[in-house]
DNA sequence: AATGAATGAGGGTTCATTCAT
DNA sequence: CATGAATGAACCCTCATTCAT
């Protein structure tokens, strides 16, 4: 179950040499690429396994042999999201420094990179939580990503508390992470729903707004 | 006006449970609450026209003798729900009174009040909003809401920052709301993802604490 | 293409039957056959996709694979039944002959000839006749069928009349052929409604009665 | 099940006086037109008890309070159309003449009279036809009828015969009759198939030319 | 390992029939 | 008698899954 980033394969692609690294491994990582390209196209309820296997150039029966059901590609699909957006997190997070200032915004960067809310990934994302609540699988996913990241920024913002002396120390750390967790959220499915009225850069600057409206200029 | 070749149906019909005639708009509202219940229960996708009509105590036929189709049953469930939500933002709005800053109290009170995010309305807010990318319909009813509701925010925004003389001048009310409702929305993604961390007293907490930051003292 | 919601199927299926697979060609041939059987059987309403898959030992899902639709299968067994009557009646009018009096006692051979106006057959014309005036497609294909006989005949019958010298110039080559045509569907309809009074070859004997009565001995 | 003609009712009708004759059969009637003007329309497998009904403007209940059911009323609707058509038939054939000649030449106006073989009933006709390989019951009616018709037109076809000297001695009247019954019945489905090329006229053109064929120029 | 024709349970929908009004 | 809202069996169709090749 390693799902460390390797080489996206979006065309059908048939190797013909016999020693391959990892086949099957990228048969999965194509399959959960074409997942995701269908869900963004047409939506979680119309995805069907024939949609998945054409967009991947390969048979209709490759999916059960390599996930064993639509259900478990799906269910993996929504990790490879999942543990994409928590690796990038967890670079920014422990890259060695000590300007809480700088990681926060590179993780507001981060957060509206093209890379993470680009419109499928996104799509993905809401699909599975308008499942969520009647799928607790889903939900368990979802939430275990939440809780770590949030854990680690409840301590970023705590250090950057305490670094900025006694005007801050009346700020409740956990308070302004759950308020920008929430933001960020909204935005991205402003993003989503509405994307001629919501740009990345405008959800960056709300997000930056909001800091400043705490911390006064610290993050511009 | 269809012309598929269908079979002459010679069996005879022996309902064998009582049934009742009622008001058309009355079933209508029957069958709308059972699909709500029906999507909080086991989400969209899973939501059948049988479960439907057995939640609701009625037979398979009736769906399409009062909405034509399973589609517009769901199109005007996501219909109702938007419109007792907008019917009560209006009602808030347009109450005869000069204090913003109590207007604006009270609409966060609506926007958490238990009528409004039960759950179930939850379930069907996100739910659509999962499809809604691949389903213009249902991004329309949605973002006519919204357009609606921001519009007449930003006019109760400015009203306040008009009243507090020089002091606020220098906010952008659009911006305000823009960052005001993405948290909102995003407060209801943690209420349906995580209800055990996210109460709506706190998610309201969170709104005014945000309000605070920007205002000061004039929401608590 | 089709955006109606779909429940997620869970369900595992475990089919019990052998499977082999056969060529396109030839399981839409298999499924025409079982559709002809299952209409002069049952006639074409009550014809059911159950009823024709099961007369063809296959399962339900087959003929939405080979053909689509329960309509286009329809349409595609009235075509197969009515272009195996034309190339009949091809082979015989472009069989090198100058005798055009042989040609037509052999067309007329044809027409009441046991593999064309068998039961099965002569159901599925009558059963899709009867049809036709509220299905334009059935019409369009029934009448292309027509109007190239027709035409032939026609031809056919001048050269005869040609043929026979002075005597047979005032005969009208179209009001023949309208009649025999029209006398052969008539017989058609007296072999599928009373084929206790009726038979095949006192069908054939009235039409060459007729023609006797039109040129004499010539057809004896 | 008294079948006289009454006077037809197609529109919907509200009497409000209390002593009406036959309210019953003046249903029944009013059922019976729609059902015929329904399957012109809109073929026979396409009429459904909701069409018929509101053709007749009553309600959907009527057709089992008067006729039990669906089939009942097809039933009845045939049975309808081929009792007037031997009613019409016996009217000419009981009037009280010698002259055979003249009496068959009216037979020809009658079956080809626009109120046998206007469209509607001709669909009809056709209709059951179709279903009558696999309906008994239909093909019960539809050959009583043509029993009774064929043998009346035998005696009339003899005694012309007879008649006629010794020129038509040689003549086999059921023969002849078996010829023209076909010959009508095919031009009947002309008629129906491609209204555009046959018309009524030359359809009674088509049955006289061969008339004339036989016995020469008696039916000029 | 890969294919895709075949399967069949389950879906939405239709419509003859019923019965409270 | 008449109505039409309600019923539910049976329809056609979809699609996740299987397995002979």
């Amino acid at each position: 179950m390693d799902h460390h980033l390797k080489p996206v394969k979006t065309a059908p692609v048939t190797p013909k040499t016999k020693r391959r690294a990892m086949p099957a491994e990228d048969r999965r990582e194509q399959l959960i690429q074409a997942t995701i390209k269908c869900i963004a196209t047409q939506g979680l309820s119309s995805t069907t396994m024939a949609h998945i296997t054409k967009e991947a150039g390969l048979s209709m029966g490759i999916v059960n042999l390599h996930f064993e059901s639509k259900e478990k590609l799906l269910i993996e699909t929504l990790r490879h999201v999942t543990e994409e957006y928590l690796r990038g997190w967890n670079d920014i997070i422990s890259a060695d420094t000590d300007d809480a200032a700088a990681t926060i915004k590179t993780l507001l960067e981060f957060e509206f990179s093209a890379s993470i809310v680009c419109k499928e990934k996104l799509a993905v994302w809401f699909a599975f939580w308008g499942e969520a609540k009647s799928r607790p699988i889903y939900q368990k996913i979802c939430a275990k990503n939440d809780k770590r990241t949030e854990d680690s920024l409840v301590q970023l913002f705590q250090h950057f508390i305490d670094s900025g002396g006694s005007s801050w120390q009346h700020l409740d750390a956990e308070l302004l992470v759950s308020t920008l967790t929430a933001l960020v959220d909204g935005l991205w499915l402003d993003l989503l729903l509405t994307p001629r009225q919501m740009t990345r850069a405008k959800a960056r600057e709300i997000c930056l707004n909001y800091l400043t409206s705490v911390f006064g200029n610290q993050f511009q």
